[in-house]
DNA sequence: TACTAACCGAGACGGTACGTCTCGTCTTCCC
DNA sequence: GGGAAGACGAGACGTACCGTCTCGGTTAGTA
């Protein structure tokens, strides 16, 4: 079944993917998200238009996956003793992942345009924000929280929203150094 | 001389700029940010493309002053007693304002082209953050933090963020008032 | 009426009209009809593509009016005294017109292409044909022919394909000036 | 040698000759010249395309084929005993060609591109207008011209281009009928 | 019977033209 | 001099077709 799929026609060539994906990263840099154009990618990849529409359905598509190439590090597995070592690390790993430059200059128009794509909404938070978030509920729920599930997400928001802040707006070390310490992990007030 | 300059010939028409504005607001929630057009604007207000061109100098411009410049009490004072009190009623206000559709809208976009734009990022901070962060550091101080500054920056990181995070993405109003409980406000650790 | 009509918004600049249809002509010659483009004329006439579309529907449309520049010899007014007069000045002006390098290059493609495109036929044949075929009849007519509206038009559906066979598949000089002489022009048999 | 070439491997599959000649036949009366493409025909022939490009090395190619070498008894013996029967004939034949729909489609884009192609040019010259030439220059000379090949060449002329013209741009019967009428064949002034 | 060359379809490839759209500016006439 | 209408150059968009290629699989004839 699969097979008979699989062995229709000519196979894409994978290295058309990862020049494409390349060349979206470096334009991104380069030219920041408005003035990226697919022409543009396609010339930097030298790759036909058609190649890159016969991919990605937009230019959304392709440089949500240019940007969060998962497969490399497919899923930060967060084996934290306590809630607040949890956070710690979220914030680390959070904070390293929206600054690289191509993450910083892609992240507004990515969200701008995530709008119009409910199935890159969907995807985004099953690959991101999933496995982190259940690992921290148990956290929370041996910590004695009454509500862990409510706790665990409203704890990933504050996360990565001030992430998503200094991101965007920049941010001294100081107070970015600061951040893990401001949230409490067993609050049953 | 700027008095001579401004009565020279006919003066600018206000109803034009009302006209505009509220076109960009409507067509903001119909269509999102990145199919919003200066020919969109123009046509549903009714007016000419140079009209726009004329008063803002871009898209991101006029949205901005759409968005923001529209309230009539543009200064929300926080008189808060305690800082638990101020980080209550900032995340009730920032909230609200990041759930208006229109808002909701054109955050994204609005984020993107901050960027390009220093000039309506300070607008945007004074307007909006310095008055409440000033504030918050006298409460903070008043109630024995060592690093008030940082304190109260990284406290408005992470309510900007959080209400970022739930406007882009959607949140449970459950998770949603969770959000000021998360927060300490004297962590001295 | 026709006033306001006339004075709204800004006035096409009738440069771009002489600027495209010579450039049209030109890359008529040097390309051919397959491999004209509407980016190529718009490159060589220094014009954006959008005011070529503003203008013609079609490069159809566009290349016919470059090509049948009817407007500097708007009718060829053949005041012939006898049918044979006409015949030979009706060849020697079809045949001269249909020699021109742009057209040479553009009939056939044209005619290809004047399928799908009605209006330009009756166009073609009101601007080319009428005048010369009046005059024609009423000589014939005066001759005595018994059918001249049918003689007329089977005269001229002869002198213009025999010009078009020419044109197309080429043909030596002494052919050429032997056609007139074949057709008869008082053949009441 | 060629015999050793042709016979090695899999043999051509003959149906998918048809298949695609008849494929280019009902598209080119459907959508004409300008709009048939290979993947159209491919799809409609059920074929694949590189089994087109195996078989005919371009558009043109294979429309003349579909069109010209279709019939069954390709030479039309002209054995007419006066040069007036021959373009009485002639003018038969060729108007009947001329009329059929397929190749009243593919005409003026199949003369488009016999430009480019010299040896479809020549071939068809060979077979369809060698012929009927030599035979009217026999008649020709026998009744006293003194130019016969001239006079021959320019008569096949004459009656191409008028059936051509009559095909392209239609032309009523009774003018159709009016043509073999006002050609002269003992033109000796 | 096994080999093998040429066929077959499906479909990806780079390239290129299409016609449309939006941008921000300019030019015209009217008020 | 403001305002509307709308043309302008520039350039990205997404689609279509071109002619070529690369697959896995098929179909003969030859060994």
């Amino acid at each position: 079944m699969d097979q008979s799929d699989r062995s229709r026609g000519r196979p894409r060539d994978p290295a058309i993917d990862d020049a494409a994906l390349r060349a979206a990263r470096e334009l991104l840099v380069e030219v920041g998200w408005d003035k990226l154009s697919m022409v543009a990618i396609a010339d930097r990849a030298n790759v036909g238009r058609p190649a890159l529409y016969r991919r990605w359905p937009s230019k959304t598509h392709l440089v949500f996956e240019a940007v969060f190439a998962w497969q490399d590090a497919p899923t930060p597995v967060l084996d934290a003793p306590t809630s607040s070592d949890w956070v710690r690390g979220s914030f680390a790993y959070t904070t390293e992942l929206f600054q690289r430059p191509e993450v910083r200059a892609a992240l507004p128009g990515l969200m701008a345009s995530l709008r119009d794509h409910p199935e890159l909404q969907s995807a985004l938070w099953k690959e991101f924000g999933r496995p982190g978030l259940s690992s921290l509920e148990s956290l929370l729920r041996a910590e004695g929280s009454t509500t862990p599930a409510t706790d665990a997400q409203a704890t990933m928001v504050l996360v990565i929203g001030a992430c998503l802040v200094t991101s965007l707006l920049g941010g001294s070390p100081t107070v970015t150094d600061r951040l893990p310490h401001l949230l409490r992990t067993n609050a049953d007030g």
